[in-house]
DNA sequence: AGCGTAATAAGTCGGAGTAAATAAATCGAG
DNA sequence: CTCGATTTATTTACTCCGACTTATTACGCT
């Protein structure tokens, strides 16, 4: 009766993974302030009750995110907010574990603005039968289940991945898995508030016709107007709190 | 005299570092193909002469920025590209080790055909004078040193930062450092063909005036000129091979 | 064909010793 | 005696090693 009550810490799929995330959590939401440094390994790996190699390759976890930087006798400091990687997916989900800034969601819907009407626009130019079937289908899965369900979100963030896949730039899509993350967990909060404002598939077809029919403006114009749209919708459900 | 003429490996800040430099340039220009599998922890430590600590440091490094996957039993394998964390800048910097892929020169040029001239919009509307005096210091480098320089290269991203952090949009200036990083690189090879096409100056002199001067219009059109110049440039540079 | 079992490779552990970077202490020159 | 440079000492991460554990796949048995 001495070996329960252990591992409290953070889900993750290995114990390293655990906690990375723990500290990777704990730095982005802004526990542990950049410049703070961090308790050193033994003690560190002995309060979280893992063995040191597991405490430091999720160090090195986070040095690769960019979030600490760590040297001998200075011990390990957490970086600014400027070296972060903020678009690494891991990183996003961490910044959404709890409450989200308002100011990362902002900056992260301003880079959608930007991005994703760009990209109907090349996928109007690009796209493939395939493709198109790609969108259709994720629309019929969204119209389904609605985005008040998991299997609906999933459809929807599946129809912004063909969108960016048929642009055939591998950037884009990189870049679609980050924001892509993000966007799954702010529709997440925007259903939490559960106005269920409008019905976001008939502008969803709007912006699938006007790609497949191979019209760049109509796309870029729709794109325009969704992403609008989602941001109105997530900025409602967020000061609501 | 049985201990010399070890570690030719890459070069890192550190011997993980150096190991995860190397396994992950393997990988990104596709020496390792993705699907396939990776040898053994213990055999490729002992093949790397690194403990087997150091090298699984670097494996979840690889990780970290989704090139690898490993499984118990299963071993580890390389992630389709798809899953790759493309942005990075390590995985960008490992992508341009060697001779760079067209293709992905291409992505990237794309990408900044996108966010670039956006990015000079929002800036023109919310630049203080404190940006416009890095962008025009940034200016002064560039033509005192020349992009044939390194310190001129250095001032060339510092004027493209610039601009990224006068927008007041952390996730931008995020993507600013991967693409940063991979403009570093184009301009070198760019430079490598010593033609030096024409003075880049003058164009950048119109961004800033148009940044500086809040004209939104002028700012988008001068960066999308700036950054369409530049893909010709390192374009022409690269068939010349 | 289904189920249990064994082989395999990553995952975790603890401890010992090395290297690097900073702070302290010492020495020398003015 | 004060200031400066150089050496020493300490702290902390870094590397290594070898054993043990766990998860997963594949084989073989029923």
């Amino acid at each position: 009766m001495e070996e329960q009550a252990r591992k409290p810490r953070g889900t993750g799929r290995r114990l390293r993974g655990a906690v990375a995330n723990y500290l990777g959590t704990a730095i982005v939401t802004g526990e542990i302030a950049p410049g703070e440094r961090l308790s050193g390994e033994v003690a560190n790996a002995e309060a979280l009750d893992v063995s040191r190699s597991a405490y430091r390759e999720a160090v090195q976890v986070l040095t690769a995110k960019g979030l600490v930087e760590s040297r001998p006798k200075a011990g390990t400091r957490v970086l600014p907010r400027s070296r972060w990687n903020l678009l690494d997916p891991e990183v996003l989900a961490w910044a959404f574990a709890k409450e989200p800034d308002m100011n990362v969601v902002r900056d992260l819907f301003e880079l959608r603005a930007i991005v994703e009407p760009a990209a109907a626009r090349l996928a109007a130019e690009r796209r493939e039968k395939a493709d198109v079937k790609a969108m259709r289908d994720a629309l019929a899965a969204m119209r389904r289940f609605t985005l008040a369900t998991e299997p609906g979100r999933i459809a929807d963030r599946e129809f912004h991945d063909a969108i960016l896949r048929a642009t055939r730039n591998d950037a884009l899509v990189a870049l679609s898995a980050g924001i892509g993350a993000a966007v799954n967990w702010t529709t997440q909060y925007k259903q939490r508030a559960r106005a269920l404002p409008r019905d976001p598939v008939p502008d969803h077809i709007r912006v699938a016709d006007a790609i497949a029919a191979g019209d760049v403006e109509a796309a870029d114009k729709a794109m325009r107007v969704l992403v609008e749209m989602a941001f109105d919708d997530t900025r409602a459900a967020m000061v609501r709190d």
